[in-house]
DNA sequence: TTCCAGGGGTAGA
DNA sequence: TCTACCCATGGA
């Protein structure tokens, strides 16, 4: 739900550009699954089903939505494929303008980098943030001290001695996945976490101010929790933990 | 003015 | 592993 793209909830369209030959491309819901234009290359295809986890199978994340009231909604109103970016690269980088700031900063960020260091409307390559300097990040960014994270990353991806795409259909285990998206300058626990679901695993609660929050109105009549406490309150849906967080809704 | 956001890095214990 | 401290920025 960040730039380059938007949700138009009067015609339920999401578009944005997709840095794949700066295609813009629009996908609406249908009856039958997603809408797409007829113009819509090929090649873009499976850019899409890996935004919308097409390919995802939840059935058995399903199945223990089933056994549990807060989260009997999930399959019946299909929820669950959390959406992601076309790369993983813009996923970490937005994941990083996420941390310790509110969501309208996320989202000023990500337009600044767009509007500043992208081409066509399209989040900006890897290469692209490389060559902005520190500085210039920082100030026509505003993304703050972020940007030598920023930079850090992009610039290992530009030269090709980190390759975050590998990271898509891996078969490597969570906990290996977690250390190796841990030593990403700028990714803490919760970022890695937050990562680690956009991947598709979701063993570990990206615990945030939102998780805090809702931990503590929900399961500890509104006192503090530590992390701890956190990963405790779902350690019982074991790998499907941080998904059936997210999904949580108390019944009325 | 102070506080705090969908925290993380570092140093020191 | 835990704690204290610092890090930019804007809205409340």
């Amino acid at each position: 739900m960040l730039p380059p793209f938007h949700w138009d909830g009067e015609t339920l369209t999401y578009s944005g550009c997709l840095l794949e030959e700066y295609y813009r491309v629009s996908m609406k819901s249908h009856p039958d699954g997603i809408a797409l234009d007829t113009s819509t290359p090929a090649e873009i295809i499976p850019s899409i089903r890996w935004m919308l986890r097409l390919d995802d199978d939840l059935t058995a994340f399903y199945t223990i939505c089933e056994s549990e009231p807060a989260l009997q909604h999930v399959p019946i109103q299909g929820w669950g494929r959390l959406l992601r970016s076309a790369t993983i690269f813009e996923d970490v980088i937005k994941v990083i303008t996420t941390t310790n700031t509110a969501w309208s900063g996320t989202i000023r960020m990500c337009t600044n980098l767009v509007n500043e260091f992208g081409e066509y409307g399209a989040f900006p390559t890897a290469s692209q943030l490389a060559n902005a300097s520190v500085e210039d990040l920082k100030t026509r960014a505003g993304v703050g001290y972020r940007a030598a994270y920023i930079q850090s990353v992009a610039q290992q991806v530009a030269s090709g001695e980190l390759d975050l795409e590998a990271l898509k259909y891996t078969t490597r285990d969570t906990n290996a996945l977690y250390k190796f998206l841990r030593q990403l300058n700028g990714v803490g626990d919760y970022a890695a976490a937050s990562l680690l679901m956009l991947l598709g695993r979701y063993a570990h609660v990206p615990i945030d101010s939102l998780a805090r929050e809702m931990v503590s109105r929900h399961f500890y009549e509104g006192n503090p929790v530590t992390p701890a406490q956190i990963r405790q309150t779902f350690a019982r849906f074991g790998e499907y933990a941080g998904l059936a967080y997210w999904c949580w809704k108390e019944p009325e």
